[in-house]
DNA sequence: AAAAAATGCACAAACGATTGTGCAAATAAA
DNA sequence: TTTATTTGCACAATCGTTTGTGCATTTTTT
């Protein structure tokens, strides 16, 4: 095996060429620059010979593009994110690109220095599931000329680009389900208010009961976050009610888990003392104590289609609100959800 | 707010310095080349002043030093791995560094290709847990002098620093377990044959039916990977067998999860007609039809204490034999292992 | 007061690529 | 044969840092 060659120019040298004429062939210029075939030739030849691929930091400096892209997750170890995040990064290594992966905690503040940061890498774009309700440190970055892309949910009142599931479609598919099944008091655990995914899904949750005739009544909506503990919570609360709720629509798949846990410890059993549905189809849900009827996310169409529409941004500067994107979830029929009668 | 500062010159310009002057006072140099409190201080608040942050990439260039650090996971929509990877990235972003991700989907070419991509873009270090049996790839990095971690399981006949859990351990206890519960008749569903955490578990789970004069019979060790299609496959052989096992040993959460599936189509509960011990602890493991008695590994101590040696190999060049360490797995009960007859 | 030492900072090269332009040599046209 | 054109490649600047060294000026020592 030849030695590994380590710049430029050693290269050159040992082609006996400059180092422009290797740079251009190397980047299938040589056309525009009349290197003669044989050259070229040569140059990809010796490549390969010395194993040399150009410094990609000494590259990224020169065209101020790193080939980089931040992406900005809440929770890494969920499994929701967590595959789409495998999306985007095979879908990213496939243009060449790397992912820097960053785990904001959950937490609106190491979010914001978590955008600094990758704007001080110089990534070329950046992959965001949003955190909190601000969105300022969001739109600073986009107007100091970083693409900037949203999943999982919107920012109202900015022009980012997003693409997430049609959350008001699936938060009213399952309640629908509810209330076909008999139910008429449901229980929604919310996640964080005033996000979009959130707002949508209780909206969809209120529409849902007002078609058909139900009114809403506030105090079944409840919930701080989309974590486990306040799964638990809320529902601990429900159960502590004078007229307990015969339905829970847990809006994520955390908020479902601490539900869980809930009626384990009060001795209740899913779906004979009450029913749930879920947001978020995880492998496991078909084998809970009662298989899960869930609000599947097409989590693979959102990592796919956020990378594609990220690098058109970068490449073409395309106007960033036609971006946008809904995709259509699907609900996941289980045992979940009990048929009760309608006098109930 | 005033304008922002580009690069070091335009600064240096403002302050009437020079750019020398102003890299050293930011890189906290000052003393050693006498730049005078007064300079000092000025450089300092005309950087935040004017929202300078030298560019990570020409300094990379510069330092040969791109306080970057590749991790290269075979699932990261596993939330075993998941979770690994959210330590790893705190703990290095808390050290100035950031993650570039990488999913090598479980496949050994693609691992040799990211290790590579890797190597291209300078990281400083690279974290992985390989996915194959092959380490020659990795090994070959490691002499192109970029520090390697490896993590989950080691790889012998190497002198490639690794941080795992003790898996024979692990696997000893579960077996223990059900052998104390009367189990004589005990399968194993392995992952990959011939990788060290799976070579060692199958070795704990030998070691503890001999440990108790149990004969081993090797047609109740199968599988092929850690996936949930082998647990599904390989268990639907057991199922078929005329001895069936009263015992299933799953080496890992998505093993154990096409367990699930194929007990589930075979219409055969956990534990009445069939127990079950699973590798990984995940969030739902309480919450299965039957709750599932799981080896839990430490996870966040795994990837805390792989990106600290990854740091020090990093800094002081530490021989790399000194950096392995095996962590104590914990037996978490719950109720999928049912008491048997001895007779049985 | 002269010599020595200390103080405070700047020059310019280097890291490894890319690129606008320029300039011979070879070929074609007149 | 002379001029014009094409072919094939190289020079040198540039991206934004860092750093070894050097050089005035001020302060201290003798």
């Amino acid at each position: 095996m030849e030695k590994k060659v380590n710049n430029i120019k050693e290269l050159a040298e040992k082609l006996g060429l400059s180092p422009t004429t290797v740079s251009r062939v190397l980047n299938g210029k040589s056309k525009n620059f009349r290197i003669s075939q044989e050259t070229s030739r040569k140059v990809l030849d010796a490549a390969q010979k010395y194993h040399y691929s150009p410094n990609r930091i000494a590259r990224g400096l020169k065209l101020e593009r790193t080939e980089t892209v931040g992406l900005i997750i809440p929770d890494i170890a969920n499994p929701y994110f967590g595959s789409i995040a495998k999306t985007i990064e095979v879908e990213a290594r496939n243009s060449g690109y790397s992912i820097i992966l960053c785990d904001s905690l959950d937490d609106e503040v190491t979010e914001a220095e978590l955008l600094q940061l990758l704007a001080g890498r110089k990534v070329d774009g950046i992959i965001i599931a949003p955190t909190g309700k601000s969105s300022r440190h969001v739109t600073e970055i986009q107007q100091q000329g970083i693409p900037v892309m949203v999943i999982d949910r919107y920012l109202p009142g900015t022009n980012l680009p997003f693409v997430t599931t049609d959350n008001h479609l699936g938060a009213l598919m399952a309640t629908e389900h509810f209330i076909e099944m008999g139910h008429r008091n449901i229980a929604c655990i919310q996640g964080i208010n005033g996000i979009s995914a959130n707002s949508e899904r209780v909206k969809g949750y209120r529409d849902a009961l007002q078609n058909h005739g139900i009114p809403v009544n506030e105090s079944m909506i409840l919930g701080t976050d989309f974590g486990e503990e306040n799964g638990y919570i809320q529902t601990k609360k429900l159960l502590d009610l004078p007229t307990r709720p015969t339905a829970i629509f847990a809006l994520s798949n955390l908020i479902s888990l601490g539900t869980l846990r809930a009626l384990k410890e009060a001795g209740l059993t899913v779906p004979e003392d009450i029913s749930i549905v879920s947001f978020d189809e995880q492998p496991y849900s078909a084998f809970l104590a009662c298989p899960m009827t869930t609000v599947e996310q097409p989590r693979e169409e959102i990592g796919r289609l956020a990378f594609d529409f990220l690098l058109n941004i970068i490449n073409k500067g395309l106007p960033t609100q036609t971006e946008n994107l809904m995709l259509k979830p699907r609900l996941i029929f289980r045992e979940s959800v009990k048929k009760i009668n309608i006098s109930n």
